[in-house]
Formats: structure tokens, C-alpha cells, sequence
DNA sequence: GTCTCTAATGGACGATCGTCCATTTAATGT
DNA sequence: ACATTAAATGGACGATCGTCCATTAGAGAC
């Protein structure tokens, strides 16, 4: 049998297929999420973690110097990868107008890829410890700057030609973000019912009614 | 000292005033939810709960046969609060026009009685779980018929006068729902920034957009 | 091969978990 | 006053929690 089997990671840094402290982080991170997405996260606990991961039970103190710090840092890997993907889902070319932009993000969040029962569960597990855990509560906020922005700068634009209340912009934005989080929220709750086409239906025709003539179907 | 204090409870059965099996059973519940308030659900054990509510750790198993039961329990009764509290507060008279009870309805949802830093901390720790809890799942929901109904109720006789696409009323009730689910997290996220006139207004303009010459400022 | 350093192991540890029950206490019936 | 019934207590119990560390194993340097 082989007993030197390198490779390179991405950096291209010597690394062994047998030891990889980096590999082993990312494993308890994903191992972290899947059981709060399976069994909750109250019965997360470090065993549970360690059998999932195939990892012994130092590990977790050794890489994050115990539970909590793994809890924080799968909640930030977990909003980190949220907002990559959301930035591939809406990568359209520059020349698309502000409306489809708009549409871009509404139909990125109700996808399949961002909104599935791992991620809701994942996300809604999240938010009810934060307030109780200052760690996680960092990254379990909906307004991410620069999402606020792209939503905020296509609502601009939009409102430009017409009459322009400056409130309407604040508005629109605060007010798709919370639809979303609306339509979470429904999905957790009923998956069955749940529709993705006429949740991004109903977004629309809210933002067609606040901006006369766009977002007309 | 006296040795019998009997009083009347409002169904007018006897009752001691050291021996009130109803009233620990409320304790109990009431302690857990400030507990969850408190701590979260996390640290929300027996002997906390016990310690807060004043009764013996043996209660628990007494009253509820189980700490699992007596959450159930707590999310039952913060449910019937919340429904019975909402409807305390859109008791308008029957002659009110179905804009100011659907606005009320948003008023309400959104007023310091009900959207106030512990219903929302106990309202998400509970929705955290329940994907993981069946018995608090049910108690979870945003859908609770009776509002949903008031709201489709109003809609429909708004929509009624103007053009009548059957989908209107059913978008502009999990709309509206929706809207106000995305305030909570907000409040929740961010209390100190949070504008509770600024939610309504959001939403009524959101309406106006959605039933043209209907929720104007 | 030998030495060195670090990744990784897995069990020991005290603390706390939730459940359960033998016992005590209070109220009622006779 | 005494017996009966139900409410309430509080500690025992085994299981599991999260932390920590003495030990083992693997990879590079020489």
C-alpha cells in the first residue's frame, strides 16, 4: 500500500491525505450544521458531533477550544456560504434592467439551493439561541450590507424616473426583505403547501403595486 | 396566624390559599417562559425553571409528567395569550371600515402588548425548535385561522368595489402576514433602531400599492 | 533509522441533566 | 380528633453533558 500519498490544496501548500487539521475543521463545521438540520440543536451535543464527523471527541477542543466557539463558527460558515451563493444565483450581466435585478434576488432566495429544509431549519435554529448567544447573533442577521445594497441601488434606479419619495426606497427594500423572511417562515412551517413560484409571484405583485407600471408579469 | 384562609376562585370552588394545584400548574408554565426569555431554550432546564417558579424540582413531573409536556404546555399558553391578546386590541366596533381593521390587525401585531422583547425572544426560540419538537410545532404557526381569516375577510370586501382577481385577496392576506413576520425578526435583530410606526406605515403603503385609492395616508 | 513536532485520540472528570418515588404536609370527610 | 386523600417535597438515580489531558500516531528534518 501507498504510505506517501500527497497532494496539494488549493493554496498549494505540502499537505498529507491522512493529516489535514484544515479538512478536520471543515468536517466538524458540516457535521455541526447536519445535526442542528437533523436532531435540532438542542441535542446537538459534542458526542453527537464527533460520531457524525467519524472524529474523536478532542477534536472539537482542539481546533475551536470547545463547543461554543464550533456553534459560532458553523453559524458564520453557514451565512458565508448563504451570500456566495446568493451572489453566483444573481450574477446577471450588467446590462440587465434594475427590475430583473430585483426579481434576481427574490428568485435566488426562494431557490431550491438557498431555501431547502436543511437551510431553514439550519437558519430558524440559529435565530432562536441568538439572543442568547452573542456569538451567533452576528450572523444570523437578514440585513446583510451588501445585499441591502444591490436591493437598495435597483430600487434607485427604478424610482429615479418616477416621482421620488425618498422614503420609497427605504421602504421597498425593508419591505422585500421582510417579505422573504416571511416566506421562510412559511416554508419551515408547511414545506408541503409551499409554493416558490407564487411566493416570488406575490413579492412582485406588491412591488408592481408600489412602483406603477414595473414589475408588471 | 390563621390556619384556614379559604377564598373563592372565579368558578367559585373551594380552594385554600397554600394548596393550589391550577395555580402551580400556571407557575410552572409562566416561570418556563420567562426562563426561555431569560436564558433561552438551551439553558432552560428543570432546575432553573424550578428555582425561578419558587415550586419543587418534583412538580414538573407532577403537573406535566415530563419537562418535554410542560413545553408543549408554555407554547400552548403563549399561543392563546398572543390570539387572545390580538383580539382584545382589534375589537373595533362592527361599523369600522375593512381598512382600519386591517390596519388594526397590523397595529396591533406590531404594538408594545404584543411585539415586546420577551414575546419575540420566547416566539423564535420556540419557532427554532420546532421542526425538532412536533408537540411545539404545532403551537409555532403564523397561520392561525381566525386572524387569517378576519384579514381574508376585510380584503375581500375592499376587493369587492374594485376589479376582482380571486388571487388578490389571498396574496394580500399572506402578504400582510408575511410583512409582519419579517417586522418581528427585525425587532428581534435590532431593537434599539427598530420604529414601530415605521413598520405600519411600511405596510400600509405596501396595501395602497396593492388596492389603488384604498390605504392612503 | 532516529529525532522532533504537531495532529489526533479516547477516556477520565466533575457537573448537570431529566426522571422518578418514598416521604411529608395540608385539606377534607366522618 | 382521627382517618383518608391529594398536593407537594426534595433527594437518589443513571445517563449524558462539555472540558481537558496524558498518550499515541503520523510527517518532515537530518
Amino acid at each position: 500500500m501507498e504510505s506517501l500519498n500527497r497532494v496539494k490544496d488549493p493554496k498549494g501548500r505540502k499537505r498529507s491525505s491522512k493529516r489535514d487539521p484544515e479538512a478536520n475543521r471543515q468536517l466538524l463545521i458540516k457535521a455541526t450544521l447536519d445535526t442542528i438540520a437533523d436532531i435540532g440543536v438542542t441535542d446537538t451535543s459534542v458526542s453527537r458531533i464527533c460520531e457524525r464527523s467519524g472524529l474523536s471527541r478532542g477534536m472539537i477542543h482542539l481546533h475551536f477550544g470547545g463547543k461554543d466557539n464550533l456553534l459560532t463558527a458553523a453559524a458564520q460558515h453557514f451565512s458565508t456560504e448563504y451570500y456566495a451563493e446568493m451572489d453566483r444565483l444573481t450574477d446577471l450581466g450588467s446590462d440587465a434592467s434594475p427590475e430583473d435585478r430585483v426579481m434576481a434576488v427574490i428568485e435566488a432566495d426562494l431557490s431550491e439551493a438557498l431555501l431547502n429544509p436543511r437551510s431553514t431549519k439550519i437558519w430558524h435554529a440559529f435565530r432562536g439561541i441568538a439572543s442568547s448567544h452573542p456569538g451567533i447573533a452576528r450572523y444570523s442577521s437578514t440585513q446583510d450590507p451588501k445585499l441591502v445594497e444591490t436591493l437598495r441601488h435597483a430600487f434607485t434606479e427604478i424610482a429615479r424616473k418616477n416621482g421620488h419619495d425618498p422614503n420609497l426606497v427605504n421602504d421597498a427594500t425593508s419591505g422585500t426583505l421582510a417579505l422573504l423572511e416571511g416566506m421562510w417562515v412559511n416554508y419551515l412551517t408547511d414545506m408541503q403547501v409551499f409554493s416558490r413560484r407564487r411566493s416570488a409571484e406575490l413579492i412582485r405583485r406588491f412591488l408592481a403595486g408600489l412602483f406603477p407600471g414595473k414589475f408588471i408579469l
